[in-house]
RNA sequence: CGGGGCGUAGCGCAGCCUGGCUAGCGCGCUUGCUUGGGGUGCAAGAGGUCGUGGGUUCAAAUCCCGCCGUCCCGACCA
């Protein structure tokens, strides 16, 4: 069933839809750039859903929906927002039968129909903040298109939120950077950079962007999620409104923040490997995966018992320990397929914890365990296997995170010299951490001439770019330089 | 929209340059036996309008032209 994995030395980019393909994650669908999300890929973004969703709440926002489709109108009140956003909508212009009076936009993000009922919703200071979140589909119509990373439509979670005051909006848009951090890095072990984005990369209609970056085994960069600090480019439009408590009428600062599916793609491309997928134990829905060796027809019952009692005792130890989800076990009774199979299936799909259990352990009181981020096997005690499995999803967990965070920071490079950072771009790339003096022009100059962009700002505690000594790494002026990092990205 | 590649069995491919015999191979599938601690082995089977339309020719998977589909690279990507 599983074929062989193509190797990732030679194209990175097809080793990775390998992975997506054969993991049986995803497929393309009849219309292009349409994702199939298979039960496999599903299952991963309901993790991420799940615990997602409860660190927003803890937040204080409140889930809702809103409609699909948007009136063309909407998206033409804030300038920057439509011209952002124009060039890839999908637009219904025929609906029932005739040609509709007002054209539909198929939502390519919220802000605009949100806004409308916040308009509504919001009468007087009593009513912030308001603080909104969707989990809900949007359609980009990019050029070209990438499984998981850019489709044409794609599952994300939104929030929208309104505030009294600039001071409040900034610290919303701040507070959700470090829920996306924390989320990337404790969840996904996925290790990322917050910043802030450049004027030329920040949100159509949004006042400042932050961002959080990572980086793939291939050493690009990709955008792992953002947080928008909108101003009131969008209240002012759509009139959203408050009697504040000194009688005055203003109008509300908002923020909007969201990740998508993209994270299931950034996930694989940070962890996976020439074998197939690796999952960090907290996205699995099967941790565990005990193959009984069934070769001995006498001894058939007595293994496939003690496989099916270590499964109860894995599951029964596992509510008693510290890990935050219920571990899943397998036990693979099929017996139409051969051991070795099972090994490699387990592999490709990226279960964390295989566990091999035959007449021979029986005799032996052990069992065989090995890790999916491991090349060894290891003998275990069959009464503490229990625990060490524990203890090993534990482990991984924090080793994925540590492993991609020591291949990042060997990647990446501070650099002054221009010409140097022509060449080292192209080999071996990486971060490229520089001196830049904040002009559109440098930026531009450098995107043209190395495909690299500005990926983020570093910021300080205070959250602010921080301030570079020396000279810009473009135009090698000395005027107002601010620390960024340059990479080629997805 | 540009540049390139590919379309032959469910999947992956060879055959094409240099036209010709019954269109092949691997995996998968079916049946039986065997095997089972790293994708078991053996045997017998099923499965193909060679993407599509036209042209050249006694003869086209093979040569020529159009079209369609698909993938990669680029442009695009809050």
């Amino acid at each position: 069933m599983a074929e062989k994995i193509t190797p990732r030395d030679k194209d990175f980019s097809q080793w990775y839809q390998d992975v997506v393909l054969q993991a049986r994650l995803a497929d393309y669908s009849p219309v292009k750039g349409c994702m199939v999300i298979r039960p496999n890929g599903y299952s991963i973004w309901e993790q991420i859903h799940q615990d997602l969703d409860r660190r927003i709440k803890a937040t204080g926002a409140k889930n809702a929906y809103f409609p699909l489709f948007i009136p063309e109108s909407f998206l033409k009140k804030e300038a920057e927002h439509v011209e952002g956003f124009a060039p890839q909508c999908a637009v219904v212009t025929y609906a029932g039968a005739k040609d509709l009076e007002e054209k539909l936009v198929v939502r390519p993000t919220s802000e605009t129909i949100i806004n409308s009922m916040f308009a509504k919703w919001i009468q007087s200071y009593r009513d912030l903040p308001m603080m909104i979140n969707q989990w809900a589909n949007v359609v980009r119509w990019e050029m070209r298109t990438r499984l998981f990373l850019r489709t044409t439509e794609f599952l994300w979670q939104e929030g929208h939120t309104c505030h009294a005051t600039a001071e409040e909006a900034e610290e919303e848009a701040r507070k959700m950077l470090h829920v996306y951090t924390d989320f990337a890095e404790e969840v996904l072990a996925m290790p990322v950079v917050p910043g802030l984005k450049s004027e030329s990369e920040k949100f159509a209609g949004a006042l400042r962007t932050y961002c959080i970056e990572a980086m793939m085994q291939d050493k690009k960069a990709l955008q792992a999620g953002t947080s928008h600090n909108l101003s009131t480019n969008f209240a002012q439009a759509f009139d959203t409104v408050f009697l504040d408590k000194d009688g005055q009428q203003k109008v509300v600062h908002q923020t909007s923040w969201g990740v998508s599916t993209r994270l299931i793609g950034g996930m694989i491309m940070t962890h996976s490997d020439d074998r197939g997928l690796v999952l960090p134990p907290r996205l699995a829905s099967t941790h565990v995966a005990i193959v009984p060796i069934l070769s001995n027809a006498n001894k058939r019952n007595e293994v496939l018992a003690a496989a099916r009692a270590l499964a109860k005792a894995i599951q029964e130890t596992s509510l008693h320990s510290q890990l935050p989800y219920q571990v899943g076990v397998l036990v693979d009774e099929d017996d139409t397929k051969q051991p070795g199979w099972k090994f490699h299936e387990y592999e490709l799909i990226g279960v964390p914890i295989r566990i091999e259990l035959g007449p021979r352990d029986l005799e032996n009181g052990q069992v065989v365990m090995t890790r999916r981020d491991w090349a060894r096997k290891e003998s275990v005690a069959l009464a503490g296997a229990p625990q060490k499995v524990v203890n090993e999803l534990a482990a991984m967990q924090k080793d994925l995170l540590e492993r991609a965070r020591a291949f990042r920071d060997q990647n990446t490079f501070e650099i002054e010299d221009y010409a140097d950072f022509r060449k080292r771009i192209e080999e071996p790339g990486g971060f490229f951490v520089a001196a830049w003096c904040q002009s559109k022009d440098c930026e531009a100059k450098v995107k043209e001439e190395t495909k690299a962009t500005i990926r983020c700002l570093p910021i300080g505690t205070d959250y602010r770019p921080i301030p570079a000594v020396g000279r810009c790494l473009a135009c090698e002026g000395s005027g107002s330089l601010v620390r960024a990092i340059f990479a080629r990205s997805y």
